[in-house]
RNA sequence: GCCCCCAUCGUCUAGUGGCCCAGGACGUCGGGUUCUCAAUCCGAAAACCGGGGUUCGACUCCCCGUGGGGGUACCA
């Protein structure tokens, strides 16, 4: 057997973190098993403007490295790939459960039901539908018409005995018959709903195995019902646990940002990201730009296999002390069998940590590729840059080192180099410019400056060490001072780091431009 | 209301009856190193939801609570 799975996200505009992984997962395990992973798009409800929608979807998957073997922009021998143009088979399936008697013509009014189901749960009990309005022959169902009523088709779901599966996650999982309700699966206007079209749609192509969210735990039984009743053999189903909130178990949904926001881990990341965004001039809305959507980390500059890395750890596990694993590991360790069935909430801390294990591996080159285009869409330099401003950034890149978590940070550490004159952040002059003798410090250090003969690490430290030995200062009394007057502020790479990349001109000119705030 | 799922440090997790007075990671705290920051090194605090069983022995199995979550749509 071939394993084929699928991810079936609807064009909603977005990608969201939590379907990211779904999509992994499945992703995952088709590639482990040398089957198929195909992306379907659920779009039988959103008409309008789907390519729009889809596209950051598309975009999404393909930065993250989850490749499709059919679908969209790749074809396949099950084309199309959109629910909207596969229409016709869902009626073709409507049509067949009608005839087996596995589904019936509902003439109720929507408010009929709803009587029905709230007597029901005023007297405690699982609403039933009564059937008053179902028509199982013709001429029933032409007296309902006479009355002026539209149908609707529902499912005539079992009254008794219970579906069991077993579920790749959770084990046997049973469901009372009796519990479900008579679903509807196709409108008065001839329109199918997402149970029928799923099942339908999953057997046309040849899932084997249907591997989704817990959310859909609960839909299965009728979905299974659909399935038999159409003579389809069931596919192997896996529920993963729910990616939930920051801190908490509920669902992680995009609607709930500011509630997120008051998550101090949270509001760092968001807050991080948007600084870099409005640097680059890129609209940085919270309901477009946010850490639960996948765009978010493309912006900022993150690494995508930090992002599957992360998400491969949320439910599950390889053992008790792996936790990096590469792609090829990644699809070779992968299992059903060890993911977890609690919800495991997402944590942008443990999200940044990995983040920040993955940027560490990076050579200058690969981060200054990765960091160019930041500095050149916030105006540092010129588009394309100089081969001088080039060299600066790659030698900024070289000197901060592990400071630069993601590709646009960059941006506030390049910066000072690449402006005439940098602004001087006012807390940091008073702190280490504005104290007594902090000018007379200062101008002699400009003088060491000029005697130096190599502008380079070790004999700029040489001269700052004498400069400050002659002064009787410990050299920290000295390096503070002289790192705010030449960047503006009191933190950044190492000095002689600094002081090597502006040159000899440019360190004079910052200092004697310090010099008037001094004390 | 009804149905289903879930329950180990703050968070992600290991643990499939004795190896566990519970291991790892992130985070937190303390310390070392350091020109700041970052990094790094060392160390610490931190958990089996409660109650009953079963068993010589339960984090592990069963039951009941409690708590959390999902579903219950002519949404997907």
């Amino acid at each position: 057997m071939i394993v084929r799975t699928r991810f079936a996200p609807s064009p909603t505009g977005y990608l969201h973190i939590g379907g990211v992984r779904t999509a992994l997962f499945n992703w995952l395990f088709a590639r482990q098993h040398g089957g198929q992973f195909i992306l379907r798009i659920d779009d039988t409800d959103v008409a309008r403007n789907v390519d729009d929608a889809l596209a950051p979807i598309l975009a999404g998957l393909q930065w993250l490295g989850i490749d499709w073997d059919e679908g969209p922009g790749v074809g396949g021998p099950h084309a199309p790939y959109f629910q909207s143009q596969r229409a016709d088979g869902y009626r073709a399936a409507a049509e067949q459960l009608l005839a087996s008697g596995h589904a019936y013509r509902d003439f109720a009014t929507p408010e009929e039901l709803d009587e029905e189901r709230k007597a029901a749960q005023a007297a405690g009990k699982a609403f039933l539908y009564s059937r008053r309005f179902a028509a199982f022959d013709d001429a029933t169902a032409a007296r309902f018409e006479a009355e002026g009523r539209k149908a609707v088709v529902r499912l005539k779901m079992p009254r008794e005995g219970a579906l069991v599966i077993d579920d790749a996650v959770r084990g046997r999982v049973e469901f009372a018959w009796e519990r479900e309700q008579d679903h509807v699966i196709q409108r008065a206007d001839g329109s199918c709903l997402y149970h029928l079209a799923s099942v339908v749609d999953d057997h046309d192509l040849d899932i084997t195995h249907v591997i989704r969210a817990e959310e859909h735990l609960s839909n299965t039984p009728r979905q299974a019902y659909i399935a038999m009743s159409l003579g389809y053999e069931l596919p192997a189903y896996a529920h993963l646990p729910l990616v939930a909130e920051p801190g908490s178990r509920t669902k992680l949904s995009k609607r709930k940002l500011a509630q997120y926001l008051k998550n101090q881990d949270f509001r760092r990341v968001m807050e991080h990201g948007q600084a870099i965004a409005s640097r680059i001039g890129m609209p940085a809305d919270a309901d477009t730009f946010n850490p639960v959507i996948v765009d978010f980390y493309r912006a900022v500059g993150y690494l995508p296999w930090a992002i599957d890395n992360y998400l491969s750890l949320l439910g599950w596990s390889f053992d008790d002390k792996t936790e990096f694993f590469c792609r090829e590991e990644l699809i070779e360790k992968f299992s059903l069998g060890r993911i977890n069935s609690s919800p495991a909430s997402f944590d942008p801390k443990k999200l940044w940590a990995v983040q920040d294990h993955y940027q560490a591996t990076l050579s200058t080159d690969e981060k200054f590729v990765a960091m160019l285009p930041y500095v050149v869409k916030a105006g540092l330099v010129a588009d394309p840059p100089t081969d001088g401003q080039a060299a600066t950034v790659r030698r900024v890149i070289e000197a901060s080192g592990d400071r630069l978590k993601v590709a646009g940070d960059i941006l506030s550490y390049a910066d000072f180099f690449l402006v005439d004159e940098p602004e001087l952040d006012p807390e940091a002059v008073a702190k280490r410019l504005a104290t007594p003798g902090v000018r007379q410090h200062l101008e002699a250090f400009a003088t060491a400056l000029r005697a130096v003969k190599v502008f380079e690490l070790q004999p700029l430290e040489e001269a700052l060490k004498a400069t400050a030995d002659a002064a009787g200062l410990k050299v920290g009394d000295l390096v503070h001072p002289v790192r705010v007057a030449i960047t503006g502020r009191s933190v950044g790479p190492g000095l002689y780091d600094c002081l090597a990349i502006l040159g000899r001109e440019a360190s004079l000119a910052r200092i004697s431009r310090a010099l008037p705030l001094c004390g």
